[in-house]
DNA sequence: TCTATTGATTAGAGCGCTCTAATCTTGTAA
DNA sequence: TTACAAGATTAGAGCGCTCTAATCAATAGA
């Protein structure tokens, strides 16, 4: 388990450390002869540089930072994928953490990340007080996706959600829906854009908005049904849902079908996310895309600027959502 | 975002940086007194050790790496939250990499996990050659979740496939079915496993096996329903499905139901893995539960085991899956 | 009073690398 | 032949920490 160091590799080679670090950082001035020597050397005795001595003595990290509050959400795993996509491009490594959606998990998490030194962190919808944020962002740089902030220090990568709940409403209402509710995302980072975007869209078509309370997940999608169910008879009922997230959706459309009532003929349903669940044949749901692979790929991006010091004002990507429109929404 | 080091620390405290590094480490032999200014300065100073310095200086590691071929199957985003909660319980980190269940792809970053000199590396279903991972376990202890090995370096982290694939075939026999196909994983390390139980319980039963070659896809569900509608007619055609996964269940009862057939009504269908996507209200697939966090929770204890030096002879922990019993099935 | 003894503290080397500055080689021009 | 520039190589300090062994202080025993 012990494995061969610099030095090693320098004896077999017959040449000095210095010159073996030359090797492997790619320095043009090393003469062929040696080089050839030095990697034949680190070849044979199965050297790779050790990235923490690396990293220590050049003060410089190839590290990066990842907390996400909950894997098991698909959006999150693929921002994720995104994320380590354009880190991998980069050169760069990701250590990974989960906070859990607990603030003080999340403090816990964070402080962990930090103490690698990494080049920068990456927080995937922390929910963590702001305060927080701008501490860890005093020791290196910090990217926000799927939350905002107003600090100068870090830079937030989000989609538009005021745009896509737009998209949503403006897609039914083209397809004649008039009483269209929102199943609101509660107390998600995401929520409130996009309930904003609802409304303002509902009133620029001249209808009411209704907006009930719910929250990201299939369970409270049901429950926010059974309440609409409640409230309405049948003929005052809603035509169309916009949903908070995909899984919202999906559980909308289980109550809905419980009741009797059938998606899309009776009521349409719109999710967002686009998570590979929508796209299954079977839900084949109509919900809106926000595009997570490059959502990663800016965060890594907006990271590495600050890194090298390329940039020092805070950068706010709005993604521009889009969309998809499968088979749970059609004209009334 | 230059952040205080221990000389910084001992400075204000004003005592020797050997005393901050044992009060760091709590250990028993510093005053109180001592202990208290060291963690008061520490404090002030917005001082946590250097991750990376003390991994060097130690010769001892705090890092596991983790590699998964792709976190947008939600059964390996599922262990990964399993292997991060038993890493920070143990006060480890994860450095995470994706392969993309590519074999080149997978040796880079696997060759990159070990870069950092890790305590120990998790290999989730990866599909390198064995050779590539008996390498590596020259080089720290290496766990297999979801693939097997030989190798006497190598721990491994399974469920029992065949005792899962049975457990379904039990479960539909006693419902009545007689005619039940299987839509095979196919190049997934997991499918043999499940096959070959498929194959032992259906021959158990008197009872003739019926292999469609698929994947662990929607889509490939879809494909193995279509191939089998075009070989049987109506009246010969199986009266269960066990899929490959719970993707390959949920493709496949999209094109039953497509092709005019009720599940369960018609068809019974069985999925494995028991996903979030499973346990949704609107999909209520019944399927073969894996122990997701119970592995991950194994992976770590048994990495950690090699670490500690506790054991050097491999452990084969082959986990009991259990059936869940949702909407999907029914008695003929 | 002097020496053990114990517990608390610190000096200093070293982990595996990078980086600056110095040194060693060549080739070339005068 | 000598001087010098340019290129190739290396010595050595240092990154932030740990760890061993040494030192120091305070108490106890003779």
């Amino acid at each position: 388990m012990v494995r061969p160091t610099m030095e090693d590799v320098a004896a077999k080679a017959g040449v000095s450390r210095a010159l073996v670090s030359l090797v492997m950082r790619n320095s043009p001035k090393v003469s062929d002869q040696r080089r050839t020597a030095v990697l034949e050397a680190a070849r044979e005795l199965g050297y790779e540089p050790h990235v923490m001595a690396r990293a220590l003595a050049s003060r410089t990290s190839t590290v990066l930072g990842v907390m996400v509050s909950d894997l098991r959400n698909a959006f999150f795993a693929e921002v994720v994928e995104g994320l380590d996509a354009a880190a991998q491009a980069a050169g760069f490594d990701l250590i990974l953490n989960t906070g859990g959606r607990s603030p003080s998990r999340e403090r816990a998490a964070l402080r962990s990340l930090l103490s690698f030194r990494p080049a920068g962190v990456v927080l995937l919808s922390p929910v963590v007080p702001a305060s927080a944020i701008e501490d860890a962002a005093r020791q290196c740089p910090i990217v926000l996706v799927s939350r905002t902030s107003r600090a100068s220090t870090v830079d937030t990568v989000n989609d538009d959600g005021e745009a896509g709940a737009a998209l949503a409403v403006d897609h039914l209402v083209e397809l004649g829906h008039r009483r269209i509710a929102h199943l609101d995302g509660g107390g998600a980072a995401t929520s409130a854009a996009r309930r904003k975007g609802y409304q303002q869209a509902m009133r620029g078509h001249g209808l009411e908005p209704l907006v009930v309370r719910s929250e990201h997940t299939d369970h409270a999608g049901e429950k926010a049904v059974h309440e609409l169910l409640g409230s309405y008879d049948r003929a005052g009922l809603p035509t169309a849902l916009l949903a908070g997230n995909d899984f919202n959706a999906v559980g909308a459309i289980s109550a809905l079908e419980e009741a009797g009532l059938r998606v899309p003929e009776d009521v349409s349903v719109v999710g967002y996310d686009n998570t590979s669940l929508a796209a299954l044949r079977h839900l084949s749901l109509t919900t809106v895309d926000q595009p997570r692979t490059e959502m990663g790929r800016l965060a890594i991006e907006a990271l590495l600027e600050r890194v090298r010091g390329e940039r020092t004002e805070p950068v706010r990507h709005l993604l521009h959502p889009s969309l998809v429109v499968r088979s749970t929404t059609i004209a009334v």
